[in-house]
DNA sequence: ACAACATATGCCGGTCACCGATATATATAG
DNA sequence: CTATATATATCGGTGACCGGCATATGTTGT
C-alpha cells in the first residue's frame, strides 16, 4: 500500500463507486456526469487503474453479467476503498480549507508602494 | 497550459505562497506544518515544481536575498498561480461534496438487511 | 446493405510529476 | 572537528495517466 496521495482520476473512480456498484464503462459515463462533462476519462486510465485498486484490495468484482451479448464486470467499492476514500476526503477538505484561509489571509501582492522594506 | 488538475505536492506548494512569498527550503518546512508533519517534501520535488511553476507563469522570484551569508531565492505567487489555486480548490471541494455526498447515500454492501429497497 | 455510432473490455508505448539519492556550501552547536 | 540545520540544485528511476489501437456486439441512419 502506497499511502501516497490518490490522484484525480483514482479519487473519481472512487467516488464513482461510492454508492453502487457499477462496471467499467458506466464509470466512464458517470465520471463524466460527476465532472459535468470536463473529465472524460479514458479506458487505458480506467482498467489500468482498475486492475491496480483490485490489487491494492480497495475495490472488488462484485459479479459478472451478460446484457445484451455484451459482457460486463461490475466493480464494487471495498471497505479498505470506503475508509482510504473518507481518508482522502478529510484529507482534501483540510488542505482546501487551509489553501482559502490563506488566500483570505494574504498580504499585499507584486505591486508594492515606495517605502516597503525589502 | 496543461488543464490537467494539480498532484498534491503542488497544491501544497501554491498553498504555502498563498499569504505571503516564501524561498525554497522555507516552503519545505511551511509544507510540513500545514499537514501536521504528514508531508515531508523532497528537494527534487521541490525545485523541480518550481522551475515548472515558473515556466507555467504560476509564481515567479519576487527578489533575491542573502541571509547569514546563505544565497535565497524568495517566490511569489503570480496572479495566475493565485486564479488556478481558487479554481482548483473550488474543484476539489466540489468533488469532496460529492464524494461525501455519495458515501452517505450509498446503497447497501454485501450482506444487506432483508427489508432493503434495491 | 452498409456506415456510423454507442456499448464494452483490454493492451501498449510514451510522457511527466514525484521520489530518493547525491552534491555543494555556509553557519551553528556539541 | 564533526554533526546538524540552512539552502540550492541535479540525476536516475518509478508509476499513474494519456492517446492510440484492437476487438466485438447492438442500434440507428441512409
Amino acid at each position: 500500500m502506497s499511502d501516497r496521495p490518490l490522484q484525480e482520476p483514482t479519487l473519481l473512480l472512487l467516488t464513482a463507486l461510492a454508492d453502487e456498484p457499477r462496471h467499467g464503462y458506466g464509470l466512464i459515463q458517470e465520471i463524466d456526469a460527476i465532472s459535468q462533462g470536463r473529465v472524460r476519462m479514458r479506458t487505458g486510465t480506467l482498467y489500468g487503474a482498475l486492475d491496480r485498486l483490485l490489487q491494492q484490495g480497495l475495490i472488488q468484482i462484485e459479479r459478472e453479467e451478460v446484457v445484451d451479448g455484451r459482457a460486463r464486470k461490475v466493480y464494487a467499492l471495498a471497505e479498505a476503498g470506503r475508509s482510504a476514500l473518507a481518508a482522502e476526503t478529510e484529507r482534501l477538505r483540510a488542505v482546501v480549507a487551509e489553501a482559502e484561509r490563506r488566500m483570505a489571509a494574504r498580504r499585499a501582492p507584486v505591486t508594492r508602494p515606495k517605502g516597503a522594506l525589502a
